[in-house]
DNA sequence: TTGTGTTTTATTGCCTCC
DNA sequence: GGAGGCAATAAAACACAA
């Protein structure tokens, strides 16, 4: 039925065809209309002599806009798919295959590369969208990483903390000792991990240029380990532990290099 | 049948290249 | 300056729901 009303739906005169049946009866999905509905809406010969009917074409006259055969998009698609840009030699052959003016093949592929660009820029889309969409799924699995490790370490803290004063409560320390423990052991523990930063709490930033300690009034020194608690793997969470003294001036004296290292900018710790 | 949305064909104006 | 490409747009053809 389509191959016959492919060859009806055309009327040539010379090198121009003129679309006189509809058509796309089967046209890119569209629903089939049978031939008598397409005789109503548009008449389409049936002998050569009525083909060549200059006062019906008289009357059809100016010619209204007509959509090409589902044979002819088809031969055009197939060009277009070997090569999407039209060489004036092959509009010209194309156009006489297809019985149309090269015009309106020129005007066929360039309206065809529109709707592939539409296309291939969905398609850059979705693309795009997945790979967003990977990548959030990540940053949040990562999140909720960070969050878990976040609450190891405050309890790794709190744990420290109690042995901490554990240890103060069975060896009470010279006062030499004394100098050097921590003045706040809870303002200490952020220091643990470059990947745990909690926002909200006081820390020594780490691998940072911005120190929990202001400095015009405090300097981190060294002191003694004073708990190192290792993981299944043996990987250290605590290194040494630094303690803040509010005489600047002593600890210039007493703690050497440290407090250069504060004075002087960025400081890799662990 | 009609209104509305979509697709296809064609035009226009601007831009680039030779 | 002419040819050809592209973006924007018009207009016809068509699908489809109400």
């Amino acid at each position: 039925m389509e191959s016959g009303h492919l060859f009806f739906n055309t009327a040539c005169r010379g090198n121009n065809m003129i679309f006189l049946g509809n058509g796309d009866l089967s046209f890119k999905g569209r629903s089939m209309m049978s031939m008598e509905e397409s005789s109503k809406r548009r008449p389409f010969f049936s002998s050569p002599d009525e083909l060549f009917d200059d006062e019906y074409y008289e009357e059809l006259l100016p010619e209204k806009k007509r959509r090409l055969t589902s044979e002819q998009v088809h031969l055009l698609e197939k060009n277009f798919e070997e090569e999407n840009k039209l060489e004036p030699d092959r509009k010209t052959q194309l156009a006489k295959k297809l019985g149309l003016q090269p015009r309106q093949v020129a005007v066929w592929f360039q309206n065809r590369r529109a709707r592939w660009k539409t296309k291939q820029l969905e398609r850059d889309y979705d693309v795009l969208k997945a790979s967003y969409d990977s990548l959030l799924s990540s940053y949040d699995s990562i999140v909720k990483d960070n969050e878990k490790l976040k609450s190891e370490v405050v309890s790794l803290n709190e744990k420290l903390e109690v042995e901490a004063k554990e240890i103060q409560r069975e060896e009470p320390i010279s006062d030499k000792k004394a100098e050097t423990l921590p003045l706040d052991i809870a303002q200490i523990t952020g220091s643990v991990s470059s990947a745990i930063v909690d926002e909200g709490s006081p820390q020594i930033v780490v691998d940072s240029v911005d120190s929990y300690f202001p400095a015009e009034n405090y300097v981190m020194a060294p002191i003694e380990r004073v708990q190192s608690e290792e993981d299944d793997d043996g990987t250290s969470y605590f290194s040494d532990v630094f303690v803040a003294h509010e005489n600047e001036q002593q600890n210039n004296e007493a703690l050497g290099w440290w407090s250069i290292m504060l004075h002087n900018g960025p400081q890799v710790l662990f």
